[in-house]
DNA sequence: TCAATTTATATGACACGTCATTGAATGACA
DNA sequence: TGTCATTCAATGACGTGTCATATAAATTGA
């Protein structure tokens, strides 16, 4: 039954989760109050951030990230509609979507990544 | 900007959450295959299987999980529409209940955490 | 060059979590 | 003892994520 390792994965996984929540959740709600944009949002803008040039890029931003495919899609819209993002179709691949920030997105997402990076600090010990 | 010390936080950050949705993930789809339960329902059955006995213990056991109050009592809901777990209101403060494994609940859990340690043990290196 | 297959993204139905609120019981204290 | 505040749990409205699927474009290969 319950051997002592088992235990002590428990354990483990109990203050992954923890910690996971504990921060997500503080993040989550700064950035609701102050930008009004989510932590999934967040990443995104993030993501696109630091990703500096072209390339068709929805795809491979999902490939940095947990989210599903359809996830993305999703955050990218409301994105979209705040006014942060924009999406333009690829040159050489119709299919595709490359990403950027708009004016609006860039400042907004400079203001919350200190924000955003305080607040791990505080709970990444 | 961006210093290396901010760098260091988001990728233990982006870590986290990885490590996070990947054994969530694995551990909810197994569950669920297998069991036809979610992660959430098995962590509960599982604060309830460890907690040795009485006690009004809704209130603590939302205590030992990240979940809301409002999650618990839905997660409830389901386990005790599942058959697997059953709310018995407390003598001493009627406002509290106490849940309790019914023998279909005590089964499943016993099975489901093998899987789950299984999982746990994979997933965190 | 024309199907058949595969790839990139979007979308609808649905499940679950959160917030705010409610209802009921308890506690505090004048 | 009677009010007022507090605590425990449940519920409804709502937002967001997931799965399955749709749409459209590209690729493969006969």
């Amino acid at each position: 039954m319950a051997t002592p390792q088992d235990r002590q994965l428990v354990e483990q996984w109990r203050s992954i989760q923890s910690t996971y929540f504990r921060t997500a959740g503080a993040i989550d709600r700064a950035l609701e109050s102050r930008f009004s944009i989510g932590l999934t949002e967040f990443e995104i803008l993030d993501l696109v951030a630091e990703t500096a040039e072209a390339a068709c890029r929805m795809k491979q931003l999902g490939e940095r990230t947990p989210m599903t495919q359809s996830a993305m899609s999703k955050v990218v819209d409301r994105l979209e509609k705040a006014g942060l993002i924009s999406r333009h179709s690829c040159e050489d691949d119709r299919r595709s979507l490359f990403l950027e920030l708009t004016d609006a997105g860039r400042e907004l997402h400079q203001q919350a990544a200190v924000e955003h990076r305080a607040l791990l600090k505080e709970n990444l010990a």
